[in-house]
RNA sequence: CGGGGUGUGGCUCAGCCUGGUAGAGCGCUUCGUUCGGGACGAAGAGGCCGUAGGUUCACAUCCUAUCACCCCGACCA
């Protein structure tokens, strides 16, 4: 079947798909008048996948682009980004950070200083060959002028960055470098998925430069904290935060920290990163300067990224069955007022009440300036404080009421008006809430900004406190291996603690269901047999996570809380190889610890058919288990900062 | 890169096996009746069937190649 973002009509029943922690039922109490409603979502019990790009389609947040893994923002989702940059950028600000802009195009040379920067992006760059096109004598057009040095298009930008402030720092007065960068990456990845991970996606990189390793080492959790904090109380999303094991963070970083958040369908997904890169980058790009006892140093760095695949993760934590949800610090419309009326004369009452109704939460000069804006458009959209944030009002003709609530509502507004006749006569108005769903008359005194942000207040603190219960629920801790192992077993979806000690409260949820979750049991098959579920993504919970036991059904993360860490680095590294001795290979293999057995790059050399050359590259596998602190000193393959490259 | 699937009005698809004038529903336009959770009637517009070759009197349909997208794997953290 062709797979679309176009609309899909379909019927079915509105199923909840996970067990519902207290409020998460969206449901109103009373029944509906059509048993129809969001025709154009799958739900989630259907097909996870399809309804993240249906939710997409009906927000109208992106569409596919002619370019293979690539995407088009559409002006509703770039809006989401905006807001998200908006609350960011203001934090990096008061964490002592400037902007500035780097080159989008690198010399390939750069790249090829770093051992590791090879190994990690050589094979998802894009390359710049050529200077120009020419005709190709067939009517089209060919490349023409080949180039000396070869461009790439940058996949991140500390090897470019590290030139730079190579330059720029002589002295300890120099330090340190506080730079952010907003700006597009390419990664020629094989497989995407909107937001989650395409090729070009849209980044914040932030790269600095310290004196000491300590210093290094508190921008870097500073970040993570930063991350934290506008996920948790900008996006609603709880998150983990957690420091990555040996082989999940990059060679070239001393650290990695991430956080992690829970999607709605139980898997995690790594929605940012921070790096303390020691001096591994500094002794790259040799960035050196003199200290303040008179000596030559190099200097420390960090890097940390976030980037448009939170949107994904904000998608997937707090949609549902009906459409987008957003949380109203990102909402790029607060609320929206429809109008309804049958007659002309009651539709110049109406609107005209509708229009006063509008004044009383911005302003008359707002309205007045909308509108003058505007002009003949028929949504009128009006700024709501100083955040580019909107409350419009909807005077489209062509629909009926019913149509506007449900384009409304699946574009993740989170409070409606609905202003009629009825309310007309009793200077009231029906006010509709996303979350919690409510429906109330209001009075139109009522209607002041200060009612509007306390709405708005509550639906952001509890989309937070239903994604937090969810992931409660969904989260067992074990103490060793064999309880993890059963703890997977029993359940498809958890979350932290493998071999001991990490984040605290483990008696959280014991005693909780340790049955299997609906989604296990429920689940049914779809017309080719396939079992709708069984297909995880790439982009949210297959690298990120690693497998246990069965592939895709069971999966979990080691995460360790980067501030109060007792787990040692070798607790770290006997998880992955723990991860790793049990992960089944996809020729039904187990793997073995026979070094030319076991490795990632098996599928490049299969297509290159050299079974030779397996064994030799394979072998980086291994040397990867046994990576440990010793050798973060010397650069190894693989490694790249943000390793926030699926990105987060 | 390997395996599987799909390309037909804006969307979802039928038609293909068994070659013979391009179809349906939804959406869109206009008019009327409607309007508090996705209305109804009438009349319209819109497609060289992904692309390129081939077979044939004739191809959406058969053959070959190619491109794109989706799923699985691999790569990637």
């Amino acid at each position: 079947m062709r797979p679309s973002l176009g609309k899909t009509p379909r019927i079915g029943p509105h199923v909840h798909l996970f067990p519902p922690p207290p409020g998460w039922e969206h449901r109103p109490p009373q029944p509906r008048r059509s048993a129809r409603m969001a025709t154009n979502i799958t739900p989630r019990t259907k097909d996870y996948n399809q309804w993240y790009l249906d939710v997409i389609n009906a927000a109208g947040m992106a569409d596919y682009s002619p370019v293979r893994g690539c995407m088009v923002i559409k002006p509703h989702g770039y809006a989401v980004w905006e807001g998200l940059q908006r609350e960011l950028d203001a934090r990096f600000k008061a964490t002592g950070h400037v902007n500035a802009y780097f080159p989008l195009f690198i010399p390939m040379s750069f790249l090829a200083k770093e051992a590791k920067h090879v190994e990690g992006f050589a094979m998802e760059c894009a390359v710049v060959t050529h200077s120009g096109l020419e005709p190709d004598g067939k009517g089209g057009l060919k490349p023409k002028g080949e180039i000396e040095e070869p461009l790439i298009v940058r996949p991140t930008s500390e090897t470019i960055i590290g030139h730079t402030y190579a330059q720029w720092v002589q002295s300890w007065r120099d330090l340190p470098i506080l730079v952010n960068q907003w700006a597009n990456v390419v990664r020629w990845e094989m497989r995407t998925r909107l937001f989650l991970r395409t090729m070009e996606f849209l980044w914040q990189e932030g790269h600095t430069a310290h004196e000491t390793w300590d210093e290094a080492e508190a921008e870097t959790r500073r970040m993570l904290d930063v991350y934290a904090d506008v996920a948790e109380n900008v996006l609603a999303i709880p998150v983990h935060r957690g420091r990555k094991s040996p082989a999940e963070r990059f060679a070239g970083a001393d650290d990695t920290y991430c956080i992690e958040a829970m999607m709605q369908d139980g898997k995690a997904l790594q929605a940012g990163t921070s790096h303390n890169l020691g001096q591994n980058f500094s002794k790259a790009f040799d960035i050196k300067f003199q200290t303040r006892d008179q000596k030559v140093a190099h200097v420390w760095t960090t890097s940390w990224g976030v980037s448009t695949r939170l949107i994904g993760a904000l998608i997937m934590t707090h949609s549902d069955d009906d459409g987008l949800v957003l949380p109203p610090k990102v909402a790029p419309v607060l609320a929206a007022i429809v109008p309804i009326y049958r007659k002309d004369d009651e539709k110049a009452a109406v609107l005209a009440y509708a229009k006063e109704l509008l004044a009383r939460l911005v302003g008359a000069d707002a309205v007045a300036r909308a509108e003058a804006v505007c002009g003949g458009r028929e949504i009128l959209e009006v700024p709501y404080g100083s955040t580019g944030q909107r409350v419009v009002l909807d005077l489209r003709d062509g629909l009926r009421p019913p149509d506007k609530f449900f384009h409304w509502e699946q574009r993740g507004v989170p409070v409606r008006l609905e202003v009629g006749p009825k309310d007309l006569a009793n200077r009231a108005v029906m006010a509709v809430t996303r979350t919690p769903r409510s429906k109330n008359v209001v009075s139109a005194d009522a209607i002041t900004p200060a009612w509007f942000d306390d709405a708005l207040a509550t639906a952001q603190k509890m989309l937070f406190e239903r994604a937090l219960a969810f992931r409660a629920a969904q989260t067992r801790s074990c103490d060793d291996y064999a309880a993890f192992k059963t703890a997977i077993e029993e359940k498809p979806r958890l979350l932290r603690d493998a071999l001991g000690r990490h984040e605290g409260n483990r008696s959280e949820n014991q005693g909780r269901n340790q049955g299997h979750h609906p989604l296990h049991s429920a689940r049914g098959r779809d017309r080719r047999g396939r079992r709708p579920h069984s297909h995880e993504d790439s982009g949210h919970g297959s690298r990120v996570r690693q497998t246990l036991g069965r592939p895709r059904d069971f999966r979990a993360r080691l995460l360790s809380p980067p501030n109060d860490s007792t787990e040692t680095d070798d607790d770290l590294r006997r998880c992955d190889a723990a991860r790793r001795r049990d992960r089944p290979r996809s020729d039904g293999r187990r793997p073995t610890r026979d070094p030319s057995r076991v490795g990632p790059a098996q599928a490049r050399l299969q297509v290159h058919g050299d079974p030779v050359r397996r064994q030799v590259v394979s072998r980086q596998r291994d040397e990867d288990r046994l990576a440990g602190r010793l050798a973060r000193a010397m650069p190894r393959r693989r490694s790249h900062p943000p390793r926030c490259r699926r990105m987060g």
